[in-house]
RNA sequence: GCCGCCUUAGCUCAGUCGGUAGAGCGGCUCACUCGUAAUGAGCAGGUCGUCGGUUCGAUUCCGACAGGCGGCUCCA
């Protein structure tokens, strides 16, 4: 029997090892037991991959990334297979690893219930339990074919494969099923040995399905065959599974947690706004307590922005339609424009971006290359017809303001305001908790004729962009075809406190709208130059910022933005006049305070202001009264008795004025 | 826009196998005046999302529409 030399890495240590040929790579990690893969000179591999002679072997441990996506993909097949025993006609589609999770598509006469889904579970139990095999198999595509004559979309993707280099071009999550070159197909065998199903798979699987640990089918969905809207929709079943129990719960509870946060609920419980079904979809109103915060986060806002020499303007609701011609947005976006209204011969539409309403602004009178840059900036309600799907609480409205600016520079001076802006928008998003950021710099793709411009001008623009964003240090994310009609864009995405991430500001460059509007300045020279303008949205849109927040906070907004900052409780009838008084003391120093004077027990007074995450209350009784003090309570139950009354008042302004959360 | 599910009091939710409904919280009134997350009693509150159909009779069954939720697609 030969020999072969492998090398055996395990947290980054190097064992070189001498076996004989044939040997499997489960073997080098019979110590192991959470190892459920191998990579091998950088490729994941099953665990009964037979090493060949200078093979370099990690093995990949179920709890880790790549674990995980192998645990999850190899759910999704046991899904797959309970679904084809309980419903022999579904027609597979695929099913690939998600965050968190797995989804699996099918093809099936009627929708999934959730009746369906508890059954799925169900068999799925049955197959993990029953220890079977996945078992790799190399074949052709004739092969394949005949094998899986049955399955249409199994077809689809083979025909696909042999026509594209990149397997992930071919629709969302195909790569797993058909990776880039041979073609393989996974058996699933029993105790018995004999074949329970197949499917067309590039793996690499757990050794068995008895590895797999944890799992819960989530929901169904419909989802359109390789995400396009013209295609037949499939029934999509979204899973999860993990490499223990406890890991599954601790998924849970997050999910809990991240529901808890909703903004949609906290908005409600917390009467900040709501959305009243007589005005229409996707249309808010803020009540007096988001109102408060609204307008703090305006308020500061628009200082910071003429601090950054931004000045205020002001623009209508409406326009005629002539000036979104003008601007090249009507071909782009009427369909997500609400219908315009018949007036004097015009056609009037509403407002859908600010823009070209700031462009006018520029163009009211001659400009001088002297008053470059020139920042217009407002906060403009614009009116969206989003589909009626897509509308979420608010991060997805079809009215929404926009704290928008434009730019209008020097060609020269465009590098600098880009940096310039940049900078801003992050130190005002910091201002406002959030610093984990990432940057998303959005291009034009091949699609063309999507986008307006010469590609020399794309290239600048381009690179101004990128080069403003390197210089943040941030990671940078390329977002090819993700651009304006006229011209590139750089995003800020924000993790929140519970690590999701949204979209937030926006820098967009633009060399097309000064041109369609004849934009121009008079140059050191006298002659009649085309500035570039710089579009930018710091919050992106302030109700989104808003749920956002909320969400961040998770409703315990620090004393800044609380729109009640102190609860004053009375611990009995006669404390009323005391703590009036210290609420006047408050409210001189601009304060917000309530006097909570029911008839309420304290006890049921304290609870309502946890509830209410109001971040001070301050409670006072003969002791306090006898002193001339107060008691804090904060709202993680921390509490500060007999402070004196001046220290009190001190300690709340320097909170707020710091905009600390406490 | 597409698929599925949902819509009963201000909120959260029971309930009616077709005979016009109930709880808790919240609100109001009264009593209680209390030291760090729910005092007690009483009262009020619903054309069961809207419109149509089936039926002697519809909140309940069917359809359309509106709104919501979860996805898909989209997101200037």
């Amino acid at each position: 029997m030969s020999e072969i030399k492998v090398v055996r890495v395990h947290a980054g240590e190097r064992q070189e090892q001498t076996t004989t040929l044939g040997t499997k790579a489960w073997e080098l990690f019979k110590d192991q037991p959470d190892v459920i893969a191998a990579r091998v000179a950088g490729e994941l591999k099953d665990l009964s991959y037979e090493l060949v002679d200078g093979d370099e072997v990690e093995g990949v441990a179920i709890d880790s990334s790549d674990g995980h996506d192998i645990l999850r993909h190899s759910c999704a097949h046991v899904l797959a297979q309970a679904v084809q025993d309980l419903y022999p006609d579904a027609k597979l589609g695929i099913g690939p690893p998600i965050k968190d999770g797995f989804y699996y598509d099918f093809d099936v006469e009627t929708p999934f219930t959730p009746d369906d889904l508890a059954k799925l579970e169900t068999r799925m139990r049955k197959i993990i339990k029953d220890n079977q095999r996945f078992s790799r198999r190399v074949t052709t595509d004739d092969d394949a074919r005949a094998e899986l004559a049955h399955e249409p979309y199994k077809l689809e993707l083979i025909g696909l494969k042999s026509k594209v280099a990149d397997a992930e071009s071919i629709g969302e999550g195909a790569g797993a099923e058909v990776g880039a070159g041979e073609l393989t197909i996974y058996d699933n065998i029993d105790r018995n040995g004999e074949v329970a199903w197949k499917d067309l798979c590039r793996g690499p699987h757990l050794p068995t399905t008895k590895r797999i640990p944890a799992f819960k089918l989530m929901r169904s969905a419909a989802a359109y065959w390789r995400g396009d809207e013209k295609n037949k929709q499939l029934q999509r079943v979204y899973g999860t599974a993990w490499e223990t129990k406890e890991a599954l719960d601790d998924y849970l509870h997050r999910l809990e947690e991240a529901e808890k946060r909703d903004h949609r609920k906290l908005g409600r419980e917390l009467d900040l706004f709501s959305f009243p079904d007589e005005i229409g979809s996707g249309l808010v109103v803020f009540h007096p307590k988001g109102g408060v915060i609204k307008r703090e986060m305006e308020d500061y806002v628009r200082l910071r922005h003429i601090e950054e020499g931004f000045q205020y303007v002001g623009t209508p609701h409406i326009t005629k339609e002539g000036l979104f011609h003008t601007s090249g947005h009507l071909p782009y976006f009427e369909d997500t424009m609400f219908p315009p209204m018949e007036m004097e011969n015009s056609r009037y539409f509403l407002k859908a971006m600010n823009c070209p309403m700031h462009n006018l602004i520029f163009r009211s009178r001659g400009r001088s290359y002297r008053e470059l840059p020139l920042r217009l900036f407002e906060f403009g309600t614009v009116y969206r017809y989003e589909k009626s799907g897509v509308v979420h609480g608010l991060t997805r409205v079809r009215g929404l303001t926009q704290d928008d600016s434009h730019s209008y520079v020097m060609p020269e001076q465009a590098p600098d305001e880009v940096k310039h802006l940049l900078g801003f928008v992050l130190s005002l998003l910091r201002d406002f908790g959030l610093d984990d950021f990432y940057l998303e710099l959005s291009t034009r793709d091949d699609s063309k004729d999507k986008f307006m411009g010469t590609d020399e001008q794309w290239e600048v623009a381009t690179k101004v962009l990128e080069e403003a964003a390197v210089e943040t240090g941030l990671e940078l994310v390329p977002d090819p075809g993700g651009a304006a009609f006229y011209g590139p864009k750089i995003s800020v995405q924000a993790r929140d406190a519970i690590g999701r991430t949204w979209q937030m500001s926006t820098i967009q460059y633009d060399f097309n709208q000064p041109e369609g509007f004849g934009l121009e300045y008079v140059a050191p020279d006298g002659s009649k130059q085309q500035p570039v303008m710089i579009h930018s949205a710091k919050f992106g849109s302030i109700e989104r910022f808003f749920g956002v927040l909320v969400e961040h906070y998770a409703g315990a907004f620090p004393p800044w933005l609380a729109p009640v900052q102190v609860e004053a409780i009375p611990i009995a009838e006669r404390h009323h006049d005391y703590l009036y008084d210290v609420a006047r003391q408050l409210q001189a120093r601009g304060i917000r305070v309530e006097v909570d004077d029911s008839d309420d027990r304290m006890q049921k007074k304290i609870r309502n202001a946890q509830l209410q995450k109001v971040p001070f209350m301050v409670i006072a009784g003969d002791q306090d009264v006898e002193a001339g003090a107060v008691s804090f309570r904060y709202r993680d139950g921390r509490q500060d008795n007999g402070v004196p009354v001046a220290e009190a008042i001190d300690r709340v302004a320097a909170a707020i004025a710091s905009r600390e959360q406490v």
